[in-house]
DNA sequence: ATAGTTATTATACGTTTGTATAATACTCAA
DNA sequence: TTGAGTATTATACAAACGTATAATAACTAT
C-alpha cells in the first residue's frame, strides 16, 4: 500500500497570489527586474510557471502588485516599532528614525525591489500613480510630527519644507548605505538624522530668508 | 550624372564608441534596461545593429562604458558652473548647489540612466567598483567645501560626517524631484539645501553628544 | 589609379522571453 | 462514493534577445 502523493497540493487564490508576490520580491532583490522572469519566480515559489498567468493578468500586473505589497509591508514595520514609543511628536518621530535605520530596512535586497519600482515609475503610469500614493503617505506622517514639534516650542517653520527635507536626507542616507555599506555605518546614519531633529528643535531651521534665483550657468548634462 | 551616394560613412572607432555610448544613455532614460537591447540601441545610433559587437566586447560592456562617460559628463557639468563663481569655499559650495538643482541636472533622463546603474551596482562587480569611485569623488569634493567653511568660520565639527549629510540631502532632493516633479519646486529643493549650509555655519551642526544605539523593534520587512 | 585595411552591413543561429492552449488532478459538495 | 469546479501542470508557439559569421564598401596610403 504505497501512500498516495499528491503531485501538487491546491491553495486559495488569495494565499497563492501573496507567495508568487513575495517569490516575486525575493528574485527583483537576488537577479534585478532583467533576471525576475515568469519561470524564475515560478521557480521561487515552487509552483510551474503557467500559474503566474492564471493568477495575475501578466508579469506586468505582478510586479506592480509586488510594489503595493512592498509598500505595505514597509509602512507596517514601521508603524510597529512606533507602538512601543510613548505618544509624543518628538518621541514618536526618534523612534521613526531609528526604525528606518535598523537591520531588517538596511537589508540591500529591499532597495533592489525598490530601486526597479523607481525605474518603472518614469515610464509605467500604473506604478507611477503607486509611487505618488506609498511617497503621499510617508511624507505625510513625518510632517505630523515635525508640525506637532513646532507646535509643543512654538517654532514657527513651514512644516511641509521640513517633511520634505527630512523626506529627502532619510532617502538620500538608506539608499547610499544600502549601496555600499562600507562607507559609513548605519549608526553615523541614525546619528545624521537624529542631528537634524535637534536642528529643527533649535529653530534654526528654515529660519533664512527667500533667496534670489541664481544664474544657469551649467552646460547641458545627458 | 546622378551623385555617387555611400551607403553608409565611415568614422573613427574612438568617435563611433561615443554615438553608441550616448545612444544607450538616451535608450537607458526612454526605455529603462529593460528597453535598451542592441537593436534599440543601434536605431537610436542610427547604425546597423552589428556594429555594437564590433565597438564592445558586449552590450555588458557598453552599459559599463555609459555609466564611467554619464559620470564623467555630470561631473564635467557641475563644475563648469564653479569656474564661474568666486575662488572662495563658501561661494563655490553655494555654486555647486545652484548647479546641482538647475534644469540639465534636474532632468528626469538622466536619473533613469542613473537608477539603471544603482541596480546594477548591487549585483555587478564592475559598474560596482564604477559606483564607488564615482561617490567617493564627489563627497571628497563637499567635504573640501565644508572643511575650508569650517576653519574659516572656527567651527568644530566632523567634516566627513557633514560631507555625508549632505551628500545624503542633495541625492534625496534630485531623486525624488526627477520622480515626481509635481511634488516640489527645484527653487524648494535649493531652498532646503541652502538652509542646511546657514544651519552648517551656524556652528549648530553635528554638535550633539553621542547618542545611545536604539532598542531594535523593528519586524523583519521584505 | 589602385591595393589594402577595416569599419560597417547583412544574415543567421540558438536561447529565452511572455503568453496561449489543452490536459491533468486536487478539493469540496452532494 | 461520485461528480463538478477549477487550481495546477504540461506543452507549444511566435517574437525578441545577444551573439557569431561572412560579405561588402568606404576610406587611406601608396
Amino acid at each position: 500500500m504505497a501512500e498516495k502523493e499528491p503531485k501538487f497540493t491546491r491553495d486559495l487564490p488569495e494565499s497563492r497570489r501573496r507567495q508568487l508576490i513575495e517569490a516575486t520580491a525575493r528574485s527583483l532583490a537576488r537577479h534585478g527586474l532583467d533576471g525576475t522572469t515568469v519561470r524564475v519566480v515560478a521557480a521561487e515559489a515552487g509552483v510551474s510557471p503557467g500559474l503566474v498567468r492564471h493568477h495575475f493578468a501578466g508579469m506586468h500586473d505582478l510586479i506592480a502588485e509586488t510594489y503595493r505589497w512592498t509598500g505595505k509591508e514597509v509602512e507596517k514595520g514601521l508603524r510597529a516599532a512606533l507602538t512601543a514609543a510613548p505618544d509624543h511628536p518628538e518621541a514618536q518621530l526618534r523612534a521613526f528614525l531609528d526604525a528606518s535605520f535598523s537591520t531588517p530596512m538596511l537589508n540591500p535586497d529591499l532597495l533592489g525591489v525598490w530601486l526597479t519600482f523607481w525605474s518603472l515609475t518614469r515610464t509605467d503610469p500604473v506604478i507611477h500613480e503607486i509611487h505618488g500614493k506609498v511617497y503621499a503617505d510617508y511624507r505625510k506622517r513625518l510632517q505630523r510630527y515635525i508640525s506637532g514639534i513646532a507646535e509643543e516650542k512654538k517654532l514657527s517653520l513651514d512644516p511641509r519644507i521640513a517633511a520634505l527635507a527630512l523626506t529627502a536626507l532619510l532617502d538620500g542616507l538608506w539608499l547610499e548605505h544600502c549601496l555600499d555599506p562600507s562607507t559609513f555605518t548605519a549608526s553615523e546614519a541614525r546619528q545624521i538624522a537624529h542631528d537634524w531633529v535637534d536642528n529643527l528643535k533649535a529653530g534654526r531651521f528654515m529660519a533664512g530668508a527667500k533667496r534670489e534665483e541664481p544664474i544657469p550657468a551649467v552646460a547641458k548634462v545627458g
